[in-house]
RNA sequence: GUGGCUAUGGUAUAACGGUUAUUACUCCGGUUUGUGGUACCGGCAAUUCGGGUUCGAUUCCCGAUAGUCACCCCA
């Protein structure tokens, strides 16, 4: 908030990103760290994709006419000819990458799961951020419902499980094939031109670009009308219709809760069959729920971004900053390890060699705190006090001379002198 | 992108248009240089930026910037 005098255009970051660090910082890594443990036992590995892209990645794959595209890239000033973009979400990434690397002739399915910044121009707001945060999973190669019900299932336990959110409602619908999903439109489109005029001028506009989105609409006269509208279910294709039982009965096995909704149908051009989000149920009513993730079956992505096969794929994002807003779980990553020993030196002779004795703890795994920058007895052990170590090691200038080491323990202020050569042992002992 | 609200040290806050700009926490240093949480003393540190009104602006007005809320959209 603070913006230093001289400095306000230079000295502050760019509007809607923030610096993570502290808690935050911890608590992302953490989440990324459990949430990658269950992909990992479900057979799913690890990709990351730059954060930037030719713009057709998404221009092709994500489609015309829906905010993403049209106005929320962030295209890059290039020294070259082609246009960059920063990515504004994954799916499409994952599918270039996919094509790139000929991964159809692994076997299929290709499982992969990833986290990463995604940027988008959006008005910064409270869990929207220019930057912001996801985790993704995706199955490309496989059109088995199964696979839709173990993305959901696999997003309800990271939501679950890793980030402690029992109140997650799962909207869910399909809109069928290529085929239904035409049917559909077509039948969107009929409707909406013969009830004209009783929606409002900017859905009229969205009509010609993609009716679909006319049903996410949330103008009132529009929302009003779409209460009558053709629901997508009933244009679904035998094939279809097949799908999205299977998918729903796969739910009802493993017990997860959802709720059929028939006006989701996701903005963006690529999905096809099941299409769903997680929102989060808030016990106060002032507060609207955000979604914390969504996702669906892009079967018909490969093609549209040229590919000359179809690439049956499901998949989903979390918005890892929204999740981390509102979980209240313990996130710390494994890296973070609570300090055993508080390390005190005192004197030139001690302090010169500390990093020595540091090194002989760091080679046996102890954690320790240290406060090389200060000289005092007084004040170490008073800092040692506040940290979380159970134990104070002393080495001052007689211990150096010595070779030892006291170690005290501070809740006890009891303490005893070990030789160097002991210590690591000594202290592996202690509880 | 449209509209509303907000803006004081790192954090949280006080100040009828006139104060050396309040207070607390944090942080740093100290209370006879080798044994601690308390206490005491001292120190660093702010009116977001740019205009305007006024003898005088933290205070009123306009603009910019940022945050926030609603819309839009979505993660």
């Amino acid at each position: 908030m603070a913006i230093p005098k001289n400095n306000k255009d230079l000295l502050q970051s760019p509007k809607g990103t923030r610096d993570i660090s502290g808690d935050d910082f911890y608590r992302k890594q953490g989440f990324f760290e459990k949430a990658q443990e269950i992909c990992e036992y479900y057979g799913f590995s690890g990709l990351e994709t730059p954060a930037m892209e030719y713009e057709n990645v998404f221009a092709k794959g994500v489609g015309a006419g829906t905010d993403i595209i049209d106005k929320e890239m962030y295209e890059i000033k290039t020294r070259g000819a082609n246009k960059l973009v920063l990515k504004p979400e994954q799916t499409a990434a994952t599918m270039r990458s996919y094509i790139e690397h000929g991964m159809q002739s692994q076997p299929q399915p290709i499982m992969w799961y990833g986290q990463g910044p995604r940027f988008r121009h959006d008005k910064p707001q409270r869990g929207r951020y220019r930057q912001f945060y996801q985790f993704d999973l995706d199955i490309l190669g496989s059109g088995k419902p199964i696979m839709d019900t173990m993305v959901i299932h696999i997003a309800y336990k990271i939501l679950g499980e890793v980030a402690g959110l029992d109140k997650t409602t799962i909207r869910i619908n399909s809109i069928g094939d290529k085929d239904s999903r035409k049917e559909y439109s077509k039948a969107l489109t009929a409707f909406y031109r013969k009830n004209i005029s009783s929606i409002s001028a900017k859905d009229r506009a969205r009509l010609s670009t993609n009716p679909l989105r006319v049903l996410d609409s949330k103008e009132p006269e529009t929302v009003e009308i779409n209460k009558t509208a053709p629901q997508s279910i009933e244009f679904l294709n035998t094939v279809s219709k097949k799908h999205f039982r299977a998918v729903l009965e796969n739910l009802d096995e493993l017990e997860i809760p959802y709720v059929i909704d028939h006006t989701l149908v996701r903005g963006l051009d690529y999905y096809t069959h099941t299409v769903f989000e997680f929102f989060n149920e808030t016990d106060n009513p002032d507060e609207k729920p955000l979604a914390l993730g969504g996702g669906g079956r892009y079967d018909g992505l490969a093609k549209s971004m040229g590919h000359n096969k179809e690439v049956p794929a499901v998949g989903f994002g979390l918005g890892v900053d929204r999740i981390m807003e509102i979980s209240t779980a313990d996130l710390s990553p494994k890296v973070r390890k609570s300090p055993k020993v508080f390390f005190i030196q005192l004197g030139d002779e001690a302090r010169m060699k500390s990093m020595n004795v540091i090194e002989e703890l760091r080679g046996a795994n102890i954690p320790i705190q240290h406060s090389l920058s200060k000289d005092g007895l007084s004040a170490q052990l008073g800092i040692a006090e506040k940290s979380d170590a159970p134990y104070a090691l002393i080495f001052g200038q007689k211990e150096a001379m010595d070779g030892t080491a006291i170690i005290r323990t501070l809740g006890e202020r009891k303490q005893k002198t070990v030789k160097i050569e002991d210590l690591a042992k000594y202290i592996k002992k202690l509880k």
